[in-house]
DNA sequence: GCCAACGTTGGC
DNA sequence: GCCAACGTTGGC
Protein backbone atom coordinates (compact mmCIF):
# COMPACT_ATOMS: atom_id res chain seq x y z
CA UNK A 1 0.00 0.00 0.00
CA UNK A 2 1.64 3.37 -1.13
CA UNK A 3 1.34 6.15 1.24
CA UNK A 4 3.11 9.98 0.30
CA UNK A 5 4.70 10.48 3.40
CA UNK A 6 3.99 13.98 3.24
CA UNK A 7 0.36 12.86 3.96
CA UNK A 8 0.68 9.65 6.52
CA UNK A 9 4.35 8.25 6.86
CA UNK A 10 5.30 5.06 8.48
CA UNK A 11 6.25 7.13 11.04
CA UNK A 12 2.96 8.96 11.73
CA UNK A 13 1.05 5.58 11.33
CA UNK A 14 3.43 4.37 14.60
CA UNK A 15 2.22 7.54 16.37
CA UNK A 16 -1.34 7.56 16.27
CA UNK A 17 -3.70 6.40 19.22
CA UNK A 18 -3.96 2.99 18.61
CA UNK A 19 -1.45 2.97 16.29
CA UNK A 20 -4.20 2.59 13.56
CA UNK A 21 -5.47 4.17 10.17
CA UNK A 22 -8.38 4.43 7.94
CA UNK A 23 -6.97 3.87 4.41
CA UNK A 24 -9.01 7.07 3.49
CA UNK A 25 -8.51 8.40 -0.37
CA UNK A 26 -8.10 5.96 -2.58
CA UNK A 27 -10.17 7.05 -5.84
CA UNK A 28 -8.92 4.14 -8.37
CA UNK A 29 -11.70 1.61 -8.67
CA UNK A 30 -9.05 -0.95 -9.04
CA UNK A 31 -7.22 -0.21 -6.14
CA UNK A 32 -10.82 0.10 -4.29
CA UNK A 33 -11.71 -3.27 -5.06
CA UNK A 34 -8.41 -4.83 -3.78
CA UNK A 35 -9.49 -3.21 -0.41
CA UNK A 36 -13.41 -4.02 -0.59
CA UNK A 37 -13.11 -7.85 -2.10
CA UNK A 38 -9.91 -8.81 -1.11
CA UNK A 39 -8.90 -7.93 2.22
CA UNK A 40 -9.30 -9.55 5.40
CA UNK A 41 -8.45 -8.79 8.83
CA UNK A 42 -4.71 -9.93 9.88
CA UNK A 43 -3.73 -9.48 6.07
CA UNK A 44 -0.18 -8.14 6.50
CA UNK A 45 0.55 -5.26 3.98
CA UNK A 46 3.97 -3.81 2.78
CA UNK A 47 3.88 0.14 3.59
CA UNK A 48 5.73 1.89 0.63
CA UNK A 49 6.47 5.27 0.57
CA UNK A 50 5.91 7.07 -2.75
CA UNK A 51 6.62 10.44 -4.68
CA UNK A 52 9.64 11.50 -2.27
CA UNK A 53 13.36 11.41 -1.94
CA UNK A 54 13.16 7.82 -1.22
CA UNK A 55 10.87 5.93 -2.37
CA UNK A 56 10.08 2.37 -1.22
CA UNK A 57 9.22 -0.06 1.11
CA UNK A 58 9.45 1.44 4.88
CA UNK A 59 7.01 -1.02 7.23
CA UNK A 60 4.81 -3.64 7.74
CA UNK A 61 1.57 -2.89 8.63
CA UNK A 62 -1.70 -5.56 8.86
CA UNK A 63 -5.52 -5.28 8.29
CA UNK A 64 -7.31 -4.36 11.28
CA UNK A 65 -11.11 -3.72 10.06
CA UNK A 66 -12.62 -4.68 6.54
CA UNK A 67 -13.85 -2.46 4.39
CA UNK A 68 -16.69 -0.08 5.09
CA UNK A 69 -17.52 3.10 3.13
CA UNK A 70 -14.40 6.37 2.92
CA UNK A 71 -15.85 8.76 4.96
CA UNK A 72 -14.30 11.66 3.04
CA UNK A 73 -16.39 10.93 0.29
CA UNK A 74 -19.15 12.80 2.00
CA UNK A 75 -17.20 16.05 2.97
CA UNK A 76 -17.55 18.59 1.05
CA UNK A 77 -14.69 20.22 2.34
CA UNK A 78 -12.51 17.03 1.90
CA UNK A 79 -10.12 17.21 -1.26
CA UNK A 80 -11.68 13.88 -1.48
CA UNK A 81 -15.51 14.84 -1.66
CA UNK A 82 -17.30 12.87 -4.43
CA UNK A 83 -20.29 14.81 -4.61
CA UNK A 84 -21.34 11.23 -6.77
CA UNK A 85 -21.42 9.61 -3.84
CA UNK A 86 -24.41 9.47 -0.87
CA UNK A 87 -24.59 7.21 2.22
CA UNK A 88 -27.04 4.89 0.30
CA UNK A 89 -24.76 4.57 -2.52
CA UNK A 90 -21.70 5.12 -1.45
CA UNK A 91 -18.56 4.56 -4.12
CA UNK A 92 -15.32 4.52 -2.44
CA UNK A 93 -14.42 2.03 0.78
CA UNK A 94 -11.31 1.72 2.71
CA UNK A 95 -9.90 -1.01 5.08
CA UNK A 96 -8.15 0.63 8.60
CA UNK A 97 -4.70 -0.93 9.18
CA UNK A 98 -2.48 -0.95 12.32
CA UNK A 99 0.78 -0.74 12.34
CA UNK A 100 3.25 -3.94 12.29
CA UNK A 101 6.93 -2.97 12.39
CA UNK A 102 9.22 -0.40 10.34
CA UNK A 103 11.64 -1.68 8.25
CA UNK A 104 15.02 -0.83 6.83
CA UNK A 105 14.38 1.21 3.63
CA UNK A 106 14.09 -1.20 0.58
CA UNK A 107 14.15 1.22 -2.45
CA UNK A 108 12.82 0.77 -5.69
CA UNK A 109 15.94 0.72 -6.99
CA UNK A 110 16.60 -2.34 -5.03
CA UNK A 111 13.37 -4.04 -5.06
CA UNK A 112 14.22 -3.68 -8.91
CA UNK A 113 17.56 -4.92 -9.10
CA UNK A 114 16.21 -8.17 -7.63
CA UNK A 115 14.81 -10.84 -10.41
CA UNK A 116 12.83 -12.56 -8.09
CA UNK A 117 10.77 -9.74 -7.44
CA UNK A 118 10.23 -8.51 -11.08
CA UNK A 119 6.83 -9.86 -11.67
CA UNK A 120 5.58 -7.47 -9.18
CA UNK A 121 2.91 -4.89 -9.67
CA UNK A 122 4.29 -2.23 -8.43
CA UNK A 123 7.73 -2.76 -10.35
CA UNK A 124 5.77 -2.51 -14.22
CA UNK A 125 6.46 0.19 -16.09
CA UNK A 126 3.45 2.90 -15.87
CA UNK A 127 2.21 1.33 -12.47
CA UNK A 128 -0.05 4.25 -10.83
CA UNK A 129 -2.24 1.53 -8.94
CA UNK A 130 -1.84 3.16 -4.99
CA UNK A 131 -2.55 -0.75 -4.01
CA UNK A 132 -1.56 -3.78 -5.53
CA UNK A 133 -1.56 -7.83 -4.53
CA UNK A 134 1.82 -9.16 -3.00
CA UNK A 135 2.53 -12.56 -4.19
CA UNK A 136 3.38 -14.83 -1.25
CA UNK A 137 6.78 -15.79 -2.92
CA UNK A 138 7.72 -12.41 -3.23
CA UNK A 139 6.31 -11.57 0.20
CA UNK A 140 8.89 -14.25 1.71
CA UNK A 141 11.70 -13.13 -0.14
CA UNK A 142 10.96 -9.35 0.50
CA UNK A 143 10.86 -10.43 4.03
CA UNK A 144 13.87 -12.74 3.64
CA UNK A 145 16.10 -9.14 2.55
CA UNK A 146 15.25 -7.26 5.24
C1' DG B 1 9.95 20.23 -13.69
C1' DC B 2 9.59 16.54 -17.15
C1' DC B 3 7.06 13.14 -19.19
C1' DA B 4 5.42 8.25 -19.98
C1' DA B 5 1.63 5.75 -18.87
C1' DC B 6 -2.77 5.18 -17.72
C1' DG B 7 -7.69 6.27 -16.06
C1' DT B 8 -11.69 9.18 -16.64
C1' DT B 9 -14.79 12.15 -18.99
C1' DG B 10 -18.06 13.48 -22.22
C1' DG B 11 -19.48 14.60 -26.99
C1' DC B 12 -20.98 12.17 -30.75
C1' DG C 1 -19.71 2.19 -27.67
C1' DC C 2 -15.91 4.92 -29.56
C1' DC C 3 -12.19 7.79 -28.77
C1' DA C 4 -9.94 12.41 -28.28
C1' DA C 5 -8.93 15.35 -24.72
C1' DC C 6 -7.73 15.93 -20.34
C1' DG C 7 -6.09 14.95 -15.57
C1' DT C 8 -3.25 12.29 -12.44
C1' DT C 9 0.51 9.51 -10.86
C1' DG C 10 5.07 8.98 -9.59
C1' DG C 11 9.90 7.92 -10.72
C1' DC C 12 13.57 10.39 -12.32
Amino acid sequence: MKSEPSDVSIDDLAKRVNKTIAWYGVRNYQARNFMRDQMCIGDQVFFYHSSCKQPGIVGIAEVCKLSYPDTTQFDSDSKYFDPKATSERPRWFNVDVRFISKTRLISIKELRSNLDLKGMPILQKGNRLSITPVDPVEWKCIIGIM
